[in-house]
DNA sequence: TATGAATGAGGTTTCATTCAT
DNA sequence: CATGAATGAAACCTCATTCAT
């Protein structure tokens, strides 16, 4: 969900830790209550106040439980937020990406693609600006961010190489640093242009995806115009 | 500084707060040389330790002073703040941008454009790092922020316009939209790939121009490879 | 118990700020004895230094609790002394004021009257000077003052015209001005003569009173002298 | 200034600190001019601010010179003070009291000085204000308001004894107590009426001049009636 | 598990006072 | 005498974290 093309939050990116120091699940029904009561207790409090500006009081007066309980399943307000990515990955786990078939034209395959991706960016702006300002803030969550661009870099990497293997891309761009730029360029549309800008969304998935295409020298093909969401 | 094409931080744009509130410059040449020794000062914490990291004490600390005097200057971390920015920005004034022939081919025009920009970035990297965590922190900084980029990307898309009025450029792209797209690239990729990845800057020169001349469909002339800074 | 005739600091005058932002009392038998310990560490830490002498640190000290928990239960001196006025108050609510029958001549009732506030002034003595410090520094205190005073001055005055239209107090005064003046008199002999020039209580009672009874012209009846408390 | 029948604040009354650690007046006219003006700025921000709001370099700047030019002619807030309650005092010594026959009837003697009294008190009422913050927080300003209260009590004592010996006033009356009752009600009334009750003056000078000849039994004369000021 | 009071380190901010120029 | 920058002690206040119940 950090750049275009991707389906969820991290995907199988391995969660913060390794899994070492953080508390083990609660056995008990009340206790899952507890436990997911708090998270989203949480993702209403960051989002409300920001990272920086909520307190762990704020969070356990959301969840309507005392403050000594919060760290019974958590121990920072970090693990806290790395649980809330997590809850919404799994909430974004199925964007209705609308399947394109394999055989179809590639520029309908990016246009799909970014349209995915800019209307989940969408649904969860709020958590995007804040992982944003974690990122700026706690390293873990920086390296984080990086290791998924990465991930989405080179899965689009290999698409475009796979392109230019098929003649349909210009061969002298370096496909990775390609991927970095224009993967870049959708994520960066998303916060600023949708999100800030409050532009429409189909004018923002027009012009990136022509820029995707032009940046690539793709053929154009007869357009089968899609219909709007 | 934010964006490509840039030549200095916020250029005109005016400073935070207006001046209005903010304590005016000390009379004598003491003052002034406590007031620029906090500021250098500021800078190196904010550099070192990160704006929220970085304590008052830390930097009167560095600037060999007492706590107090401090507040003989600033009224708040976030003044000192802007004030090392704005020092940044006088310094950034003549980044020595090539000098390009206004009859050059717009790709050439282009590549120095960005490489002027990539390389003060990297100049300045740490500040820019610093920037990005502050404008995540404080509204105030998020306007400035904003207020510049769209400063340059108005910049650039008069110039893409311009390459669309004389049939160079893709009549069919936006040029309000295209140019925040590729302005927010080179800006992404400044700091994703040339400073965290650590790439070659010619690297990334290349590719970005490369990015923007195909995006643009701009007609390739026969190349007169530039020497390198 | 800022003017004569008054049995209790403030009697059902509303206390300070309505209670809205007030922190709302502990839940637990701990907590409250927590607080408790901190409004009768304050007086006595306010007694001794002070108002402006007292730090929010000597107060937890003298309560022997940490210098955060303050904060749990107050948000500023100016609150906790606000606490003290109040527990005081309910402390003097029953001032064992000699009751008189009501069919007493006016002067016996008066000098009762007096008696009571004086004797409850010298017993809350240095509150009251507190008191008077702490309504030269904060308005809000300040005007709980007048509004009390008023309260008082106005119960006195219907007793003034009560004897005026009984034909037995002098109907030339005008009872509102003539209650402040009379009032204000007792208030000040307590502070100044009995408390600072700690002159003998019944001598203080004997002028008052008779100052009292000349200034309304009533009739002296025979004398009844009651015996000293 | 301190209590009725007084014609100026503290009179023959000696100044604060007996002289000794007190800075020296300045030799030179530079330098009275400048001592001058910080007096006369002082006054004007302890009645803008109060005395605790005030800091020393409110005093300098509205006096425009510099912070540290203070301490050439005073050592401290309390010292400026007592320095402007005795220009004050200067400004007062001549109060016009209306000249009275000394064969006069005694209350028209009473009414003459009260009025004296509370005009001189409203022309001051910032001053005596700030006078009574002063004395609940510094304990020499408290005694010297003490001692200035004696003064006059006594003076009014000694009138009241005359009046007794030559049967005019009710010999049973204490006559230093008394004096303290009746100055101590015109100086209250002063304050709570006048100044922030904002009563009209002849009222309050009516109401208390008939308490004095009432409360002391005073023979009323045929009326020769003043006029208004 | 849940509670919520208690803790106290750690930062900010003020301003009377000094002193070199 | 005047200046005004520098000083630094002193107080305030917050909030993550612990722990007895």
């Amino acid at each position: 969900m950090s750049e275009p093309g991707v389906t969820g939050i991290g995907d199988d990116v391995p969660a913060l830790a390794g899994g070492a120091l953080v508390k083990e699940l609660p056995s008990t029904a009340r206790g899952l209550r507890t436990r997911a009561a708090l998270v989203t207790a949480a993702r209403t409090v960051f989002e409300r106040d920001g990272f920086l500006g909520s307190r762990l009081t704020d969070i356990t007066a959301e969840a309507s439980c005392a403050a000594g309980t919060f760290y019974t399943y958590f121990s920072s307000k970090e693990e806290i937020f790395a649980e809330v990515l997590k809850a919404a990955q799994d909430d974004m786990l199925h964007p209705g990406m609308a399947h394109v078939a394999a055989d179809d034209d590639p520029a309908a395959v990016i246009e799909a693609s970014n349209r995915a991706y800019l209307v989940a960016y969408l649904r969860n702006a709020k958590l995007m600006a804040l992982m944003r300002q974690v990122a700026t803030i706690d390293t873990n969550f920086e390296e984080l961010r990086r290791q998924r661009s990465e991930v989405f870099a080179e899965r689009n990497a290999r698409r475009i190489a796979e392109l230019q293997a098929r003649g349909l891309a210009d061969p002298t761009l370096d496909p990775l640093l390609t991927s970095y730029a224009l993967s870049g360029m959708v994520s960066r549309m998303a916060m600023e242009v949708l999100v800030i800008g409050e532009r429409d969304l189909d004018e923002v998935v027009e012009v990136v995806t022509k820029l995707w295409v032009n940046a690539l020298k793709l053929p154009v093909q007869p357009v089968r115009r899609k219909k709007k969401t």
